[in-house]
DNA sequence: TTGTTAAAGGAAAGCGCTTACTAATGTGTC
DNA sequence: GACACATTAGTAAGCGCTTTCCTTTAACAA
């Protein structure tokens, strides 16, 4: 099995391999005639161009970076593989993903040893953000996902969290509850924050209870709902309804609920976020709200093969509207 | 930002640039001074090779492929990303991972586009076979994760599933149960047909009951397991315990109980398989097998690098046991 | 002194590809 | 027939790196 090259083909063809470089690259200076006849070869051949080559003289390396912020704490495993997944789908052929944490790549220059033809990230924190800058500065096309950026020149597309929980909330609110509990996620992750603004504005508006020993942080890890939710059914009160800020956390709490006596959502309702695969497995079926992963990841792609080739005029800013999925793990207490 | 390529460091160091090359790679024909001269100087440059250039003339792609069976429906996501993370940190820096789902490949020569360095082959099926022995006869470094290989030339790492499920029934029948119900994996899959065969086994030798009604076709996915249940409580008796062929299946599966009025594990018992990091989650908590995953990734991932670097002897094989998880979803009929 | 050898480093080729330049045709115009 | 000027194709340079030869220098033996 010979390494075909360009070369191979241009003997074949009785032309020299400038000419076999144009054709299979479509240029204007070829004949259709001779194109064809040369392609016919190439693919005759089996011919496979090679990337190194390639991409030595463009200056390109085929290889599109996927950012997240943690690799093995933050990031559920169904958001990234959903991520990936589209990424090979949408991504132009012949380009590889190599996907990184953000946090692992972090001041060491470990980042630019592979040189990305672009990049997404996939941002759940503003510690993220010297990296995201610093992308941008070296002029690498990359767009942001899942979170805000404040900067004009870059695109990003990102669904409201705080639209969500507070749509999630106010339907608890409507359900009759009055006595609220919270399970934050991860510290620094903005996604926490707004979750947790919308908890606070919503009760605030609605002059629902709140007691400081109902709120508790957590790590958006399962196990970090279920201890939280344990501290919470410690107190001497309990609220009547408990915001897990996401999924994994309500599993948790609601686990705990259970091994404490307590019955959801008879005795304590609970809430959380993401509806992630299982979360109408659970028992109760959680009530929850739909991030629009797929779109954010779809559209994020799209604006990268279009930074890409160059089509992109204007940086794209979108803004995707989660739903409310109602199921039953909260109690209606007006009857 | 100007490029730095090994001239600029050459011109600095007054050598020429064959002895940046060699200093950087730590050649023997270079004084250690001169070494350590150059490395300075290359570190303060913030230099990175280029690595489409050392590819070219090492005809390497610093690539390695990471090939599952499917990505979208029989992987599933916590398998992958763990696969995905520890190859990220079992990799010699410098390498990318790209990933691929072999059915989308197969059949074109899109996989010899990205010339991969080596590859691991997570694969489920038996059609993965033509694939496999394509890279093995090109020559390809690659090794063969969770599924048994009859190959003596390769690498394997496997679990066994036959012995998993047969620890687990075995458990079941030990706590009484003598009517069995089961719902298979995904048909082309040998995990699927490994735990099928355990289960018929068992309950053969313990002299179990087994209505063929009680045996539905699943997919791995929760939905089938959720339809499948609903079909088997629909027949005229039911078993008291049925083998969900994994975790997602088991938890659809008791989301049906649920639905019909039955109780888990009081009316009726369930077995999964995986050890999914939910499975401690779902109510009841799943008594389920635990796959050794992490293991069968890391050293699959250890012995590519040996695989790479020239270091590996004889390819290895190796079965990894599965742990019985006893939890709270099989009721002891015993007392 | 001359010869021999080891050590250290340089010159140049070449990996497979794209892309200025250049050259060879044909075509139309006056 | 002489001119411009498309059209098509070829020549050669060069992307950043490794590696094969060479060359230089130093050290040592005879």
């Amino acid at each position: 099995m010979e390494e075909v090259t360009i070369l191979t083909i241009a003997k074949r063809a009785n032309v020299s391999h400038t000419t076999v470089s144009r054709a299979l690259n479509d240029s204007p200076l070829v004949k259709e005639e001779t194109k064809r006849k040369i392609r016919k070869i190439a693919d005759d051949l089996g011919y496979v161009p090679n990337i190194n080559a390639k991409g030595l003289v463009e200056k390109r390396s085929f290889i599109i970076g996927i950012f997240f912020s943690e690799l093995d704490t933050g990031t559920s495993p169904s958001f990234l593989v959903d991520v990936i997944n589209r990424s090979k789908e949408a991504l132009p052929v012949g380009y590889s993903i190599s996907i990184d944490s953000i946090e692992a790549l972090d001041g060491s220059n470990a980042m630019s040893r592979h040189q990305y033809d672009g990049a997404i990230v996939v941002s759940q924190s503003t510690n993220d953000d010297a990296f995201i800058n610093m992308m941008i500065e070296r002029g690498l096309p990359v767009v942001i996902l899942n979170r805000k950026i404040n900067r004009e020149d870059v695109s990003n597309f990102t669904t409201d969290d705080y639209l969500g929980a507070r749509k999630l909330m106010e339907y608890a609110v409507r359900m009759g509850h009055q006595k609220f509990g919270l399970i934050k996620g991860a510290s620094d992750f903005v996604s926490t924050h707004d979750r947790q603004q919308a908890f606070l504005d919503v009760t605030a508006a609605s002059g629902a209870t709140v007691k400081p020993e109902w709120i508790q942080q957590g790590t958006y890890l399962p196990d970090s709902g279920y201890e939280s939710m344990r501290t919470i059914l410690g107190a001497i009160d309990t609220p009547t309804c408990v915001f897990a800020s996401n999924d994994d956390m309500a599993a948790g709490a609601v686990r705990a609920c259970q091994d404490l006596g307590y019955s959801v959502p008879d005795d304590i309702s609970i809430i959380g976020y993401d509806d992630m695969s299982y979360a109408k497995y659970l028992v109760p079926r959680l009530t929850t709200v739909r991030k629009p992963t797929d779109d954010i990841v779809q559209e994020g792609i799209d604006a990268l093969t279009k930074l890409l080739d160059g089509s992109m005029t204007d940086p794209i800013k979108k803004v995707i509207v989660p739903t409310l999925i109602v199921r039953d793990s909260v109690k209606d207490l007006r009857k």
